[in-house]
DNA sequence: GCGATACTGAAGTATTCACTTAACTATTTT
DNA sequence: AAAATAGTTAAGTGAATACTTCAGTATCGC
């Protein structure tokens, strides 16, 4: 579920947007109502709730109302996820670069 | 220069389309060529050369032709910077969770 | 040199995005 | 109860995306 190609779209391109990452940023150093996350922006509030809710349907953050205020926060299980994508795919390559070395080493020494 | 918000944008963007992605796959097994790379994408070539154009701007990707063939590899450093700024987020979000847990055991040894 | 191969580029199109404004709903505060 | 706060929703707009087809341009193999 978590490798899910769909699931991984939606994160990649969650992140691709600079105000988002910003969101996540301060998200990063803990909770925040929706106002909170607005104010640095240079954005309508309804903008900043658009990218919100672009975030949450990513299952990057999670979100609970309370009263009036809408409470944001990290969800590191799929920021996980995204991480471990980019991980395995530039591991995968590493290791081919380090057999590739390997392998010259070996056939120069047989000269 | 690796955590240039402008950079960061061009690489979750080419991330976050599931052909670029797979293309991206197959390059962690090795460098491939434009139609190695099209062959399993149910697409145009045209439309793959597009893709990877978007992944080379991005600075994931490295291409070099020679004679009529371009060949393509995996750029590690870029990924090592996306995967870097995920990394960031996540372990603060993290490490505050854990101070918080701390905190709550401890008040609680107090009463 | 001639045909096949391996791309490349331009133009067009349908869809999706990142906003905006404006009108609205729920909760507090006073 | 009235005013302020916090957020939501809908509709619209301009720009960016993800393709397509078609018409190239270099190599390469014979």
């Amino acid at each position: 579920m978590l490798h899910d190609p769909a699931q991984l779209d939606l994160m990649f391109q969650a992140l691709a947007d600079p105000a988002r990452r910003q969101m996540m940023e301060r998200l990063s150093r803990g909770p925040a109502s929706v106002s909170q996350l607005a104010e640095p922006l240079a954005m309508s509030l309804s903008a900043v709730v658009q990218h919100l809710n672009v975030l949450e349907a990513s299952g990057l953050v999670s979100t609970e109302k309370l009263g009036r205020v809408r409470t944001c926060r990290i969800e590191p299980k799929a920021l996980r996820a995204a991480e471990h994508w980019i991980n395995e795919r530039r591991l995968a390559w590493e290791r081919r670069l380090d057999r590739l070395g390997d392998f010259l080493a070996e056939t120069k020494q047989q000269t």
